[in-house]
This record gives structure tokens, sequence and C-alpha cells, in this order.
RNA sequence: GGAGGAAUGGCAGAGUGGUUGAAUGCACCGGUCUUGAAAACCGACGUACCGCAAGGUACCGGGGGUUCGAAUCCCUCUUCCUCCGCCA
């Protein structure tokens, strides 16, 4: 959520950002919230005022009670209460108004980073990292993952369908032991630099899913579970970040660095058809992300920092990838600057988004009250965080990149996870 | 699910209607003393909003109520602890 404060002093800065997103009348949302925001400090102060007026003759009609002067008492309270009918007529108007004013607030997306490239759609992205040289031709008659998950009990739809429904993949044999040999690869690569693993829950109540933005922008995206009022997370981004909901730090605290693995479920509705074949798009899948809170002084080399960390992951595993720079209409709404990292799947001849790494500046910390002390004063802290990785793309590419005669050849880190070098057919 | 108990500042812990934003201890910070450190002593020590400032207002788990006045009384919700039941 944007701060009024910078609504105030920094508007033109603003309005150039948010035109990158293609939000129409900017200015006169912007205008609007001020003018609701003026008229909160009004009513506030003119019943900070009465408030004022009724404390300082209670005290005094507490002092005429004992000095038994109970007449004169008796008078000041009849003040009293004409105050307090005043008060709470104010007090009325005032809860409008901030109803009002957030209503207004949570429909403003974040200001996009100067960097960020002005565009409406995925066409205008900056490739800011192109992948060097050519791309890996697996030869005539490379199968997609979809038909290799068969051939070597990988996974299977079918069964998904059967236990629950389509989308939702039911990862079988060595298919299995590949995912659990990803995810704690990711997670001893992330705990390694630096980041301190938790394995939070995969369901949070309102206030979390608000306060990292998924609501109310992304309401019908996720699971809900109405008996128990919970939703069940799209990203471990949402707990993790919500650890430090409300929380004031110290500067030596920070950078704060945690990572976790968890399943994230989304209702990814409305997108069917053949580009969702396979494991491109699922309801539910494995991801390890990664979280860090920071300084503003410090929050850009963090993201730099990220990035390179999950272009090592990518390397590691030998895929072949590129970095974009998401344009400001195909950013999040709660994103200042996003890396999106996509993985050549060969067999499909299309790249696939594996991980998305942000910065959010003070969007999500101004809803999170997350804070950090300086000399001159408490201040927001920076909100980052990325996939290290998301599996179900990860797992496509290793096998659509890596098919060969004899197997699917698997990335050197990996064999010490998986127990062996390569995946056999197994029929 | 049932029965009790509890929730106060970074921590511990007073406070059951009136200058209590809150005693006291510890921690932290500044200083005195010391060659240095410890100890001792002195001082400072919550957050948010309004205001140029002086200052004002709000906050003692959340919400509501009673009262001239609520940390303190009432209602309600949440969480934690103990016991019983159920259970991976």
């Amino acid at each position: 959520m944007l701060q009024v404060q910078m609504l105030r002093e920094d508007k033109d800065r603003i309005l150039t950002g948010l035109e990158k997103r293609n939000l129409p009348d900017a200015a006169a949302k912007i205008d609007e919230v001020v003018a609701l925001d003026d008229r909160r400090k009004e009513l506030q102060t003119q019943n900070d005022n009465l408030l004022a007026e009724r404390n300082q003759l209670s005290r005094e009609i507490g002092d005429l009670f004992k000095s038994g002067q109970k007449e004169a008492a008796g008078s000041l309270r009849d003040r009293v209460n004409v105050i307090k009918d005043e008060s709470a007529a104010i007090e009325t108007a005032l809860t409008e108004v901030l109803t009002e004013l957030d209503e207004q607030l949570l429909q403003l997306p974040n200001v996009p980073h100067a960097l960020v490239p002005a565009g409406s759609s995925a066409e205008d992205n900056e490739v800011y990292q192109d992948h060097p040289g050519e791309l890996p031709t697996p030869g005539t008659g490379a199968k997609p993952h979809w038909e290799l998950a068969e051939e070597y009990g990988i996974f299977s739809l079918e069964l998904g369908v059967r236990t629950t429904g389509s989308g939702f993949p039911v990862f079988t044999g060595q298919g299995a032991r590949l995912q659990r040999a990803l995810v704690n690869f990711f997670l001893d690569r992330n705990t390694a630099a630096g980041y301190t693993e938790y394995a939070p829950p995969l369901l949070v109540n309102e206030d979390t899913a608000r306060a990292t933005g998924q609501l109310p922008d992304k309401e019908g995206q996720m699971y809900y579970v109405p008996e128990d009022d919970l939703y069940l997370i799209p990203t471990a981004e949402v707990p993790l970040t919500n650890l430090y909901r409300g929380e004031l730090l110290e500067a030596d605290q920070l950078p704060v660095r945690l990572t976790g693995y968890t399943p994230c479920f989304r209702r990814e509705a409305g997108s069917y058809g053949s580009h969702v074949r396979g494991l491109n798009r699922v309801h539910q899948f494995d991801k390890v992300e990664i979280v860090q809170i920071t300084t503003p002084e410090e929050s850009y080399t963090k993201l730099d920092e990220m990035v390179a960390h999950v272009g090592g992951l990518l390397d590691e595993l030998n895929l072949p990838y590129r970095i974009l720079r998401l344009c400001g209409g195909d950013m999040g709404f709660t994103s200042a600057m996003t890396f999106d990292f996509e993985v050549w799947s060969a067999a499909q001849e299309r790249w696939l988004e594996v991980s998305s790494v942000s910065n959010f500046e003070t969007f999500q910390s101004n809803r999170l009250k997350l804070r950090y002390r300086t000399e001159r004063g408490t201040q927001l802290a920076h909100t980052l965080n990325g996939s290290a990785l998301a599996l179900p793309r990860i797992i496509a590419a290793l096998l659509e990149n890596n098919q060969a005669e004899d197997g699917i050849l698997l990335p050197e880190v990996l064999h010490s996870y998986i127990g062996k070098a390569r995946l056999e057919r197994i029929k």
C-alpha cells in the first residue's frame, strides 16, 4: 500500500511511474486520496481537541468531588456530556473517511522503479540478460515432458484427476524422488547463502493475505476455506513475509533472510488450452522461496544479489535461461521491480517462467507495519522475494533438454541427491 | 469438543475506578569513577497520529459497553496454560 505522505510529497514521480502501468485516472485518484486524508486530519484534530477538554474537565470533576462540591461537579458533568455527543458524531464521520481512504489506497498499485520499462504486456518486457550462444536443440523426435513423463513414470495427471481433479499432478517413483531431490538441493544452496530455513503453515488468515497484497487484488486466485476463514497459500512469500508482520527491528538485525519450501495452491481460473499442458500450469506445485527484509538504501543491491543467486542455481542445473525485467504492465500489483527467469524448453520450443524475483520497496511493509529503527526514528523496511525455485517447469525443462538414447541425463549436482546419474524408461 | 486459569512496556512483574503511559527489577544506551574492565553511582530509556513548536490525542490481547473519568467494572471474540475427551 502506498503511503499518503509519499503521494503528497512525490506526486510527479508517482504519476510517471503509474503511467507505465497504464493506470487510468492516476492523477485524479491521487488527488482524491490526499483530499480524504486532509479531511481525516481535520476531523481528527477536532476530535482530539474535544477529548482534551473532556479529560481536563474530568480531572476537575474528580477534584470537586474530593472537596465535596457536588453542585459544581454536576454542571461540569453536563458540559462533558455535550462534548461526548459532539465527539461521537465526529468519530462516526472519521470512521467513514478512514474506510473510504483505505478503499482508495487499496486500489493503487505499487509505483514502478525508474528503470522499469513502460509497456502493456509481456511483449514489452526487457531482455535483461539473454542466454549466451545457441539454444540447445535436442534433435528431431524430441518429446515434450508430458510424453516423457509417461515413458519414465515421472508423474500422472490422470491419477490426480482420480483423487482431486485436473491440474493436480501425482509424482511417482523416480519423479517423486526427483522432486524431493530438487527441493533439498535448493534449500541446501539457499541456507548456504545465508537464508534461514522455515517450514511455515500452508493456510493463512485474512490479515496475512492482505498484508502481502494477495487480498484484495488476487481474491479469486486463492483457494478459500470458508468454514475457518482461511486461504491456501499461493506462494511461501505470504507466510514467510508475514512472520515479520508488526515488527520493529533494530538496524543491526537487517538484512533478514528467509527461505522455505512449500506446496503452492492456485486456482488459475480460466486458463485452459494446449499451452498449459503437462506441468506448464497446475493448481498445486512445489516451490522453494527466498525472502529478504532490508533497508531502502540496500534493497536494490539485495535484489541484484537474489537475481545472481537464482541464476547460480540454474547454472548448476545446466539449464539454458534468460532474465527479463518486467515492464510496468506485466508486473505484479505489489512490485516496484521484477525480474523473471525463463528456462528454455527444448521440445516445446518456448520459454517457461521458473522464477520471479521482486523488490516491493515499502508497499508490503506499509501493510505489514514492518519497520526498523534508525537514528532519526523508525522507518518502513523494504521487502523482497523470489522463487529459488519453482519445481514443475524446472522438471519439464530437465526432462526435455536432457533426453537421450539411454535415458534422461541428470545434471551432476543432483546425482548425490537422487542417487543416480540418469532416469530410466519404465516402458 | 467440555471445565477452569491467564493475557500489562525488550524481558520479568506491580497496579481492581481519578493527574497511571503505567511502580519496581533486569536488559539496552549516555555519563562519573578506573590504566582497562567489572562493581557502584548519576541520567536517559515505548509506538502511532495531529502540530513549526509548545503541546495535544490514542494505545495495558482485539472489538463493544457502563461512567464526568477505565489497565482497573460489564459483554464478546481471539490466543496461551492446566485438566478431561477425541486424534495423525
